[in-house]
DNA sequence: TTCGATGCAAATAGTTTGCATTCTA
DNA sequence: TAGAATGCAAACTATTTGCATCGAA
């Protein structure tokens, strides 16, 4: 069983999407840019800039992978330590639940984020907020290679 | 209605307890170690190595709080930006909850970690571990404040 | 032909490491 | 008095910013 990279839709389903997005908020197509969207669409896990990066230049990236993430095309998560891991986002308002070994996150059903805000609230009091910071945990992949 | 800083025991109750703690170990108990012991003690939440430095060493700090840490003594929390908290450790295995705006973090009861859990394994197959990467959320006293 | 995006370099924050010196056990 | 811990300085990683230049719309 093979753990999935994204388990909901892409917010722009194709480059060309992400573009045509892009381009209505009157953001330019730089070939940096482009470069980058593409990394992005073939990557098959969250990514660190630097890796997205392969030549182009770092400073271009951060700048670009902020743009889009606040344009609401990209997301980025914090798995503790090492660097931020970057990816396509899928709609808001979802949890996830990231992987601390390979990085690989998961969203979390509306059910099983429900359970999840209602365990922790009852607990603590605290209103969990998973969708920014994900869950970390492990993945069965991880867990199954020991 | 307050949020505590800890809702579970320390593992050493005293700044004597882990003093002994520390000998018993083959640690030395330089004066540097001592006053990071009992600004640990009186901190009313996790705090930033930095704060917790306050005319120390910031390397001897670090030193310390890993050695502290390696120990079990003393547990560092990552929420996503910003420095690393430090606080006295509780027992192991528990799961946390912290908030992003102030820090502070709460255990998660037996009951609530097992339901939290239960939810993420049934819907995304992941082991979650709140207990080295907490759950991150907002505090009651934040959400209050606005 | 404008002004958003780029590339380079330098700055920053947080943390770690090297090394001679100090001090605990 | 051995070696753990210290303090200072320098290295390091991840990220941000300044600025002159370039290029997409």
């Amino acid at each position: 069983m093979t753990v999935a990279h994204r388990t909901d839709a892409l917010l722009a389903p194709s480059l060309t999407a992400a573009v045509v997005a892009l381009r209505r908020r009157g953001m330019r197509v730089s070939s940096t840019r482009r470069a980058l969207l593409e990394r992005l669409f073939r990557a098959p896990r969250p990514l660190p800039a630097e890796q997205l990066a392969g030549g182009l230049d770092l400073a271009s990236v951060y700048r670009n992978l902020d743009a889009l993430e606040a344009v609401g095309l990209v997301r980025h998560v914090h798995i503790g330590h090492g660097p931020g891991l970057y990816a396509l986002a899928g709609p808001r308002d979802t949890g996830y639940v990231a992987c601390e070994r390979c990085g690989r996150h998961s969203a979390l059903d509306a059910g099983a984020l429900a359970a999840v805000h209602a365990a922790v609230r009852c607990a603590t009091g605290f209103e969990g907020d998973c969708s920014h910071f994900p869950i970390v945990g492990v993945c069965p992949d991880c867990a199954g290679a020991g």
